[in-house]
DNA sequence: CATAAACATTGATGAGTGTAAATATTTACC
DNA sequence: GGTAAATATTTACACTCATCAATGTTTATG
């Protein structure tokens, strides 16, 4: 296992943004995660995944969903997924990627949060 | 009275990402304020200023807190303060920034919001 | 095994971004 | 009014990034 933490584990560890201020380590950790959220292509993907039934969806039908190259949303999809957004789940010829809810809302509760 | 929503106006009128599929004019209004705050810097001034007391804070102190020169600081705040995040006002030689914490509070909602 | 389908990777390119140096602007004070 | 301090703007540059075309990889099927 590795020492490095993944974006997703950063965030779970800090003070809500407007408690206490966000140490340099914290904010690096943290603002990959945001970076990765911070493009309407991903934005809506990430949205299409997590509303999908099952908090999944296939790749072929995130596809047809933009006017992109499928090259081009697979590197969103890696992406999301690289940082921990995404879970990814190869079935047959089909990929599936999975959205992380709790990683969704650790960031809400980092942005927003009232207390730790 | 401008037509153009800011991107905090924006955020406020959706259902969170994981209910229903993001629109993409609703991503394109989206996005910028995620933008705005996907940079370690960025991250830590709004931060300095969320939990600075009375939610505000004088640029003098926030130059001294980074290894930054003071254009890039300005700059930052500059990006933070046009997409909505902050608050700006001059009071003699000293300018001071304000966090928009409901902004702050709809991005959350959005992200990691359970019902609209 | 050959072929097709689903998805990923590579390489290239144009647009955007973080940073600093130099300069400008605004305010206070002598 | 002249000078200094606080902050913003301009300009330039290295670097990152979104995108696509071309190609590769994996899986199923005939």
């Amino acid at each position: 296992m590795s020492l490095e933490l993944t974006p997703v584990q950063t965030v779970a560890c800090c003070s809500p943004l407007t408690r206490v201020p966000l140490s340099e380590k914290e904010a690096d950790g943290v603002a990959p995660l945001l970076k990765a959220l911070a493009d309407p292509v991903r934005l809506r993907l990430m949205s299409l995944v997590a509303s999908h039934e099952g908090g999944e969806a296939c790749v072929c039908d995130l596809n047809d969903a933009f006017d992109l190259s499928q090259p081009t949303i697979s590197h969103h999809l890696k992406v999301l997924h690289e940082v921990g957004l995404l879970d990814r789940e190869k079935r047959g010829v089909w990929v599936y990627y999975k959205a992380r809810t709790e990683a969704l809302q650790n960031l809400a509760a980092l942005i927003g949060g009232q207390a730790k």
